[in-house]
DNA sequence: GCTTCTATGCGATTCTGTTCGCCAAGCCCG
DNA sequence: CGGGCTTGGCGAACAGAATCGCATAGAAGC
């Protein structure tokens, strides 16, 4: 239930402020920031503000940098002061910006989520049948995965952060993936390639647990990349099927 | 393949050396310890050395301390100067018993599987149909989780760690259970409840992963204890019954 | 101009897990 | 007993993420 796609609060807005005022953050406490948000605007602070131009030329700068660091040396082999030198400042100044160093992470993963969409959309036909839709994929997400191996493993990782807020955007983008996975199935029902009793939310959620997973052993190097595609292709088929007598 | 189930190098032995002599581990380097291993051994230790009691009432001690403040405070919140204190010990000296903090953990983990596995086995009838018999080990394996949501959740980030053998050891236990699952499932279509063409093992995995992904929403309290032990009963029905239409 | 507010930045500091170098005590063997 | 070995322990130190308090500069309001 509270797992609802595109849940309606905050909406997450783009990945670090590129978009508007920010309603300044402050993202050292986590309070609303000023008393003025409660008493009545004082100052409005206008879209051209010099100081929020910096700042975003600053984030902008930020994430560039984390984005190459983060495929140079990986996540944790990327230093926060390592990244706030690139990007031209120091260390703490960071924090102005961003209130953990897995947030930097979001973007990218937020990025490559996008483009396993697009990529889905272009290559997808919505007349083919349910299980081959489903296939497909799988097998995009999976080729963008294999390309960015520490992206993925450290996205779970985040899942499992006390920090709640991350955590929280990880399972956001989640739950467009399963929505995502709900189009695909509902078309197939409409064409009666599923029986029409199935819970297409719930079919979606298992899928979509599936290939989290099964990611596990593959991030650990216990499969190989191979294994973890022939695996979800295997995931679709059961669910297609059914693995019990069909005599009984 | 590589993810086979009780793995048979290693075997991990029990949890933190209350067994064997545990052969000079020296924590401090990660290599065979000493040069004796390879040039034939001079000294030959025995079970009742002094030095080696005192390090296992050592172990002990750390491994209650910790027990006691994970559950107090936490995985995050319990530090190791805090585990160490209750241990009456320096912080530093842990690390001639353990490897890394997870490595305390995984104790922990490893004892709430066996619980649950011996809690199944309580309440288990071979007799029953398999898909009843599913639901019942995942309803047990709840049961424990809710009671211990913290020690899932970091189970599942231990399991995202670089730290190679925290990750191992996690994946073993994995794969333990993976084998009982098996086992129903063989049982289940040896009496005919399941199609004869189903690939057991690979049928296990599915449910496995389904069983980890799932909980990834649930620790991050976006779906309630209850929620998450319907989500795998629904799961088992998916599978058993297949989604795709019956009469296409 | 002057005050006040806000966004940004910085260096020092705190808190963590972990490593290092040294030392004590225990066992074995001559 | 007295070296050589090993285990266990300790305090200092390190590195990395995150926080604090202060400083700067731009903007808004008078």
């Amino acid at each position: 239930m509270s797992t609802s796609l595109s849940s309606p609060d905050s909406a997450v807005s783009g990945p670090m402020g590129q978009a508007a005022p920010q309603v300044a953050r402050t993202p050292r406490t986590g309070q609303p920031a000023s008393p003025r948000a409660a008493s009545g605007q004082r100052t409005r602070l206008r879209a051209d503000d010099g100081r929020l131009v910096r700042g975003r030329r600053s984030r902008a700068r930020i994430r560039q940098a984390a984005r190459e660091l983060f495929r140079e040396r990986g996540f944790d082999g990327a230093t926060l002061r390592a990244i706030a030198e690139r990007a031209g400042m120091g260390a703490s100044s960071i924090y102005r910006h961003v209130r953990s160093k897995e947030e930097l992470l979001i973007d990218e993963l937020a990025e490559m989520q996008e483009e396993a969409w697009t990529r889905f959309r272009a290559v997808d036909d919505r007349d083919r049948p349910t299980d081959v839709r489903l296939r497909d994929f799988f097998d995009v997400q999976h080729a963008l995965l294999v390309a960015d191996r520490d992206l993925t493993t450290i996205a779970l990782r985040a899942t499992t952060k006390t920090e709640a807020r991350v955590a929280k955007r990880v399972l956001q983008l989640y739950d467009r993936t399963i929505g995502l996975l709900m189009e695909i199935l509902q078309r197939g029902r409409q064409k009666h390639h599923l029986s029409r009793d199935v819970d297409v939310l719930e079919t979606a959620r298992v899928l979509f647990h599936v290939s989290n997973g099964a990611r596990i052993p593959w991030a650990n190097g216990l499969v190989t990349d191979d294994a973890l595609r022939q695996s979800m292709h295997h995931a679709v088929d059961l669910l297609f099927k059914g693995v019990a007598a069909r005599d009984v």
